[in-house]
DNA sequence: ACATTCAATCAAAATCTTTCATATTACTTC
DNA sequence: GAAGTAATATGAAAGATTTTGATTGAATGT
């Protein structure tokens, strides 16, 4: 097989499966694991992949799996129809602020086709639209907080305040009736930024996240506009919700579930 | 058989095939492998074909990768060994700030390693250093040029108000003795914002910038420190380098790249 | 502290480029 | 139309490059 035959072999099974080890693609293609490696790092070196200890990552062409955490593939059903009943709140052309954060990327993939202004602090998220030539994209910068590729900070906080948007979507770790939570103090800081720039404050949640903290207090219940959420969750959560006076979007029930087909 | 006849039928087994290795076209038609060579170099210049080592592939209706990306291969090697001699000037610990562009890029990608504080507009950038946990990252916000990937215009700039780096190191469109130039108005605003920030401002070009100008006027030659260039620059160009006051740093030329020669 | 995984290096194999002599084609001239 | 000449195409060989798989010590993640 030649060498840019194997290559491009080698950057398609990566592109497909999002992530792959070495191992793997040692499965499907007969030649050394050296040999791989350097294609790895050829990927890399033009930009279509990211390499990883023991592997490597798709972030080429298209909107991409954000190259920081492993949860994506976590409740990801769940978060793609929660992104969906979110697109639904968009209408064209508005500015949207989007956080950081799995639900909300995946939020961004959809959002492709819409003219619409987007503000937002992640670094995939910008990845994955700054190509796009219907919106348009403003960057939050700030300190780049490595694990999440968000930015944060004062600098994110000053940006902040010379920006007024109509919805800002947030993604959050923990909801529970004391409010809601993040696991990092400069990030809830800086989205409370967020949130004072945003007419309407609109939570991404899945119910794994309902009665569940994390290290930072982001803000009360009565603070934000809307949560959306998978619909299960349980009666009490539902009725401590409504309590606060939270507008609550179920989204539907999943429809292919059972069995991740293989 | 013809020439012409033997040359359309290498073609068309390409076509049809994608890849093909120089022994299995030598299978289909009777001639020497020199020969097949020759017809490859001949639809490789008319770029119907890439040659790879071993064959050659089928690229007539594939279509190209997207602006920044391709641009990166171009003039690489001098690109690189400026982007080196660049880092030379880098002192561990010290903060510095990456404009976009290629040949920053390329800079970037050999900060690794290096414990820095780097402050930069261009996503491009950012992506490659963010989850590098020996740099602190400083994303800079604002309006993002799609075509580039760089963050441009008021917001960056207020931002950049609010920082100060000891080195900036800028890339531009064109060089000539009334001074430099880019190809967009907004990003030259941008870029005089990043001088303004820094306390010493260091540009790189390769020499084919030289005596070129493009849409935007940046700054006259006094206003930068340092130009980083290859060696292959005229000598009256170095003259009216050296009429400004511009300190000249040449990368050694291409071919006698020492190091590790064995 | 451990087991992986990585980057760097090396030698062998494959392939490439260059060069040259020969064969073929095209063109000129008579 | 035939012979001679220039231009191009071909095949083969030598030396330079690239690719590859294996091996090493270093770096990384649990």
């Amino acid at each position: 097989m030649l060498t840019e035959e194997r290559r491009q072999k080698v950057l398609e099974i990566i592109k497909e499966k999002g992530f792959v080890s070495l191992g793997e693609l040692s499965l499907h293609l007969s030649c050394s694991e050296s040999t791989l490696r350097r294609d790895l790092e050829y990927w890399d070196q033009l930009g279509h992949i990211k390499r990883t200890h023991g592997g490597a990552m798709f972030t080429g062409e298209q909107l991409v799996m954000p190259a920081f955490e492993e949860r994506v593939t976590e409740a990801l059903e769940e978060k793609r129809l929660i992104a969906r009943a979110a697109l639904d709140l968009i209408s064209d052309g508005s500015v949207i602020l989007l956080d950081g954060g799995t639900t909300t990327f995946e939020l961004a993939r959809l959002l492709t086709g819409r003219s619409l202004q987007v503000v937002t602090n992640s670094l995939p998220i910008a990845n994955g639209l700054s190509s796009r030539r219907e919106i348009d994209l403003i960057l939050l910068g700030g300190y780049i907080y490595p694990k999440t590729g968000v930015a944060l900070g004062p600098l994110t906080i000053a940006q902040l305040e010379r920006i007024h948007v109509r919805q800002a979507f947030i993604g959050v770790s923990g909801i529970t009736p004391k409010g809601l939570f993040n696991s990092n103090l400069l990030l809830v800081e800086t989205e409370r930024a967020m949130m004072r720039s945003a007419d309407e404050v609109i939570v991404l949640a899945d119910h794994g996240k309902l009665d569940r903290t994390a290290l930072a207090h982001l803000c009360p219940l009565g603070d934000i506009s809307t949560l959306i959420v998978d619909p299960q969750l349980s009666p009490e959560q539902e009725a401590w919700l409504a309590k606060a006076g939270v507008r609550l979007i179920k989204t539907p029930p999943l429809q292919g579930q059972e069995g991740g087909a293989a």
